[in-house]
DNA sequence: CGCAGTATTGAAATTTCTCAAGCCGAGTGG
DNA sequence: CCACTCGGCTTGAGAAATTTCAATACTGCG
């Protein structure tokens, strides 16, 4: 039995949460047990695609299986700003378990794949099970010590060390989620994106690029980000990376 | 017995507690009961004392009784970044629960006094009680979303609309919890410290609530936040009050 | 009264933005 | 196979917002 299940898309998806949570709370095997009744339902979005909306009240979660997906807020004249951004083994929106109405949307920032969880039965199943309980709490917090980071990154960087500070983040979580390559992941934003992240025109995020890239200190080309001397850039951003709490 | 207990100061800490996480979720008598068993440590801080410092592992949570805290990240040129600001009902720190190492510091904003509530205490009681670790979590989550308003603030909007939006959210949620005054409430900050929320210089804060305070939209006088034209604050500010989630 | 911290002002220096145009590469239809 | 188009990248240059520096007022308090 263990032999099929293993190969379904269920399977493929509690093994990529139980890791991710077990970073976050030692599950015992009857918490995993517990966590691997959950009926996860794959979809598949393609870029720019919003999977779901400001005002939107959800009743799953979002586990990200591939790709990247991207938090945003939608102001009033149309703009765009991103919250943040999710590589495969991330919950970007378990909030929506108890902030019932979305307070911003999820899109996906190019192809994604990714797992929806019945708030029901998460909600069962840590009703039963505090450490599971606890474990997706934990999540939630290392969250919010990310959005933190960004509040410092916005409000007191200049552009270059803003982006330098965002490139090694993003390379750190991509490594914590084992989805990067030594120094280099994905990162399918344009500069425009970019820009809607950081606070900054696309121009400017074009000029501080070359200047990161010119300085050897970061390439980022079709899609992928490869940070060549982290030392430099790490300098240039002021990144300590303490505030990614991933490993218990 | 009922009758004195009430008079202890831990009986106050109690009840503004239970205030405050029942607007999270609706606790049954039994979860009261097991709250008040908590044993909470009531302490005085004086202004800019710091409460607990960034790489701190505190064992206890801090809940605000009276007066303001802020919590900041501390730059490596000695900068410092406001992330936020906590009133009296506020938990600031619950994260500290399961973030063993502060990401971040909390410092007094004028004398406070707080209430510390045992981790090993807390913990306990939700293990028992899921639904005042639901209470407790939903806190944290509604924090989150105002980081995420904070990023969008810093990220997306020029100086004038910043500080509008800044100050309907602060009177927004001194009247969540009960300690504004119609349109006005506390806010003991210099401009300087504002400055250091709103990623503003000192300058650039003075002269733009010149222009706020001109347009007869909102005074703020010693210590005293006062919003004279909610409509039109709100409207530069671009301020949406749906992201603080408060009653469920 | 006088200090210390905070608020206010002026003016130059900087950073970042906006506008506007040109470029480049990938995918498409003829 | 090539011209064409579209989205994204790059550049230049003037405009705007914000910062910095440097003084000058306030204001509450010892």
């Amino acid at each position: 039995m263990a032999r099929r299940t293993v190969e379904t898309p269920a399977a493929k998806v509690h093994e990529q949460l139980l890791a991710k949570l077990n970073r976050h709370r030692t599950l015992s095997p009857a918490d995993s047990a517990a966590l691997s009744r959950l009926e996860p339902r794959v979809q598949n979005f393609s870029r720019k695609a919003d999977i779901v909306r400001q005002g939107d009240n959800p009743d799953t979660a979002v586990f990200v299986v591939e790709g990247m997906l991207g938090r945003y807020h939608t102001l009033a004249g149309g703009d765009r700003q991103y919250l943040s951004f999710h590589i495969a083994g991330d919950l970007p929106d378990i909030q929506s378990l108890f902030l019932t109405s979305m307070d911003h949307s999820l899109c996906a920032m190019d192809r994604a794949k990714i797992a929806l969880l019945p708030h029901e039965q998460l909600i069962e199943i840590m009703r039963r099970r505090p450490t599971i309980c606890f474990a997706f709490w934990r999540l939630t917090l290392a969250d919010a010590a990310i959005f933190r980071q960004a509040i410092t990154n916005l409000g007191s960087r200049p552009a270059v060390a803003r982006l330098a500070h965002f490139f090694c983040e993003q390379t750190v979580r991509a490594r914590q989620n084992e989805v990067a390559d030594g120094m280099s992941c994905d990162l399918p934003l344009s500069q425009e994106e970019l820009g809607q992240a950081m606070g900054l025109s696309v121009v400017s995020v074009n000029r501080t690029m070359q200047l990161l890239r010119r300085q050897g200190f970061v390439e980022f080309r079709g899609q992928r980000l490869t940070i060549k001397n982290w030392g430099k850039l790490a300098a240039v951003g002021g990144f300590d990376p303490s505030y990614l709490y991933d490993a218990e």
